[in-house]
DNA sequence: GGCATGACTCCCA
DNA sequence: CTGGGAGCCATGC
């Protein structure tokens, strides 16, 4: 068993780039559906220590979630880079959403 | 142990 | 489409 959040820190990793994932799936990834909210705290506190592909992690809706205008516009300019169609400030999660081939039972 | 935090998600009006 | 409200739970002080 791992911690949480560094089940979440290896699935965010583990992220190709190109693709998305939502908060919601990262949580069920790691074995923990409701955990949405600590994925985002995780993000919120560890992303710039870890050097996380955070850019790769919308929400639900394919939106980014990020509310600083800033850094939400330098998710938007990455994933467009790795080749990733924005329409609306919102991502096709049917053409970019990607399953890991892992994942985390419960611990 | 208690309490606040959080870049979420789901549901309904 | 927007907005509000409830549920959710790991983490840190």
């Amino acid at each position: 068993m791992q911690p949480f959040t560094e089940q979440v820190i290896k699935i965010i990793l583990s992220i190709p780039a190109g693709r998305v994932m939502s908060y919601g799936q990262i949580a069920r990834c790691a074995g923990n559906p409701r955990a949405a909210r600590q994925v985002a705290r995780v993000l919120h506190s560890l992303s710039e220590k870890h050097s996380l592909p955070w850019h790769r992690v919308v929400n639900a809706k394919g939106e980014i979630a990020i509310k600083e205008e800033n850094s939400k516009k330098t998710q938007h300019t990455l994933l467009e880079a790795e080749g990733v169609t924005i329409i609306n400030d919102r991502i096709s999660l049917k053409e970019y959403h990607y399953s890991p081939a892992f994942i985390f039972e419960e611990y």
